[in-house]
RNA sequence: GGCCCCAUUGUGUAUCGGUUAGCACGCCAGGUUUUCAACCUGGAAGGGCGGGUUCGACUCCCGCUGGGGCUACCA
């Protein structure tokens, strides 16, 4: 438990190897909402001391995958790799101590020793004037880490190596530069994933031979794909930028993760990020790694997207298709936004209203037949007297055609569809001739018509 | 190989020694319907295996199996 007196202070650190993954996301959100629900702070470490795979490029990626989750921290970006100074400073406290040495030994020479003495104890060296930074690990005794989510776990201290902690040249390695960074930094909590359990004795080492006392830890199971694999780029839609390229809402998406490894308790699944943040708590967090399951997203992406203000959602749908938000595009908007679980699938339901109808034989074949000819015609007809052309007065005129050719109401609205869209599939029939407008559906009724004749000679 | 973590329907989870094992997505069937969605009703589907402990285990302990992580002069 946080005293009142001890403000939270978390971290999200990533290495910016590419792109943002989606448990990389929700370690970030899970870091956001531990800071916005005790009103902490939230910093943004970016860890760059690989300056092989950091790039610029890379950091930049992270930086708009956050954005567009709409998470934001308090302080950062802050560059590892621009606290070399810090982390040189404190390796050479541990050299004068004693606490660390330098080891002449290659990768070879550690093999070797691992193959003389089997695997009963890690490697130690034998500190020389020169080479890779060791600390010592002590052969006796366990270090044990008090984890949020896991418990007391334990480590047997003869299982590590000595292990380097600043190459030959002095520039430092991860776990070294991150024990240093949490505790110069403040960090009062580590929330991260996983994979870093097994990495934690080694900083807690670090830390005491610092003489700094370690902040708490909550490790987060991993991510897996359907496989049960590691989440990769294999199960698609495996970072944040391919879901918003995937016409996913950053509030569904927040929500969606957020859900992946925890609960609010009870049986709610839709909670608002207002929710979130005031339920989260990451002793919370489940201790069994998760599937990514893109069709539930699909689904809550379709709830958020329907419960939208039609404003927002407008400004949606334009802003993923790089489109101006005119009067047009808004009322495409309005009788589309019942039917969509992505922002992806909004367009090919209103394109007919700014494109001419798709070219679609399958569709046409199917139901370009029969009456429709008869269907389309009455239809035309009782379009033409239409003065106001809004979806009432048109369902008013068209409405009663059915009954009075005495076909099925999909007899009479399917060609018509058809014909204006091109596809079988659209909003609501009324709607979508009130928002193409007379002149435009007329046009494409007749056009229908045409071909209908030119091509299939009445069969009676 | 060594060290560590994990294990409830297909997926995410609830249950925390006594429940008809609940909910959500998905799936199947039916309903509604101008298409597609949405929506409504119903259904199938689960405690990996083996030992303990206990009057009683999904729940506690041990083993096994399976999955995962770490084991770099990567992060």
């Amino acid at each position: 438990m946080n005293s009142a007196s001890e403000a939270l202070r978390v971290r999200f650190a990533p290495s910016p190897t590419g792109a943002l993954h989606i448990g990389g996301a929700r370690t970030a959100l899970y870091n956001w909402l531990a800071a916005r629900h005790s009103e902490g702070t939230l910093v943004l470490r970016i860890e760059d001391t690989d300056l092989e795979r950091s790039t610029e490029e890379n950091v930049e990626q992270i930086i708009e995958a956050l954005d567009w989750l709409e998470l934001d921290w308090d302080e950062g970006p802050v560059s590892q790799a621009g606290r070399a100074a810090n982390h040189a400073d404190a390796l050479q406290r541990l050299l004068e101590s004693g606490a660390a040495y330098r080891d002449p030994a290659k990768a070879e020479d550690v093999k070797a020793w691992k193959a003389e003495h089997g695997a009963d104890r890690g490697y130690r060296g034998a500190p020389g004037s020169e080479g890779a930074i060791r600390l010592k690990v002590p052969d006796e005794g366990d270090t044990v880490v008090h984890d949020m989510i896991r418990g007391e776990v334990r480590f047997p201290n003869s299982s590590y190596d000595d292990f380097v902690i600043a190459r030959g040249d002095g520039s430092v390695l991860y776990n070294f530069a991150v024990s240093v960074d949490d505790a110069e930094m403040g960090i009062t909590e580590v929330i991260r994933g996983d994979d870093h359990l097994s990495n934690t004795p080694k900083q807690l080492l670090v830390l005491e031979a610092l003489g700094h006392q370690p902040p708490r830890y909550a490790h987060v199971p991993l991510l897996h794909g359907p496989d049960g694999k590691k989440l990769s780029k294999r199960h698609g839609a495996a970072s944040v930028q391919e879901l918003r390229d995937a016409g996913y809402l950053p509030a569904a998406v927040r929500n969606y993760v957020a859900l992946l490894g925890w609960g609010p308790g009870d049986d709610e699944t839709l909670l608002s990020t207002e929710e979130l943040v005031k339920r989260f708590d990451p002793s919370d967090v489940g201790r069994s790694s998760a599937v990514f399951d893109e069709q539930k997203l699909r689904w809550m992406n379709g709830r958020y997207m329907r419960e939208m203000p039609l404003e927002e959602y407008a400004r949606a749908v334009a802003a993923h298709n790089e489109r101006e938000l005119d009067p047009l595009l808004h009322s495409a908007c309005e009788i589309a936004q019942e039917k969509a679980q992505t922002l992806n699938e909004v367009w090919p339901l209103i394109r007919f209203v700014f494109e001419p109808p798709i070219e679609d034989e399958k569709a046409w074949r199917k139901i370009m037949k029969g009456d429709a000819g008869k269907a389309l015609e009455a239809s035309r007809e009782a379009l033409e007297a239409v003065e106001e052309f809004d979806a009432g007065s048109v369902e008013t005129a068209v409405g009663p055609i059915p009954e009075m050719l005495g076909l099925k109401p999909g007899k009479v609205y399917q060609p018509i569809r058809v014909a204006i869209t091109g596809t079988t599939v659209s909003p609501g029939i009324f709607e979508s001739i009130a928002v193409l407008g007379r002149e435009k559906t007329l046009l494409r009724i007749t056009d229908a018509l045409e071909r209908l004749a030119a091509s299939v000679p009445e069969p009676d």
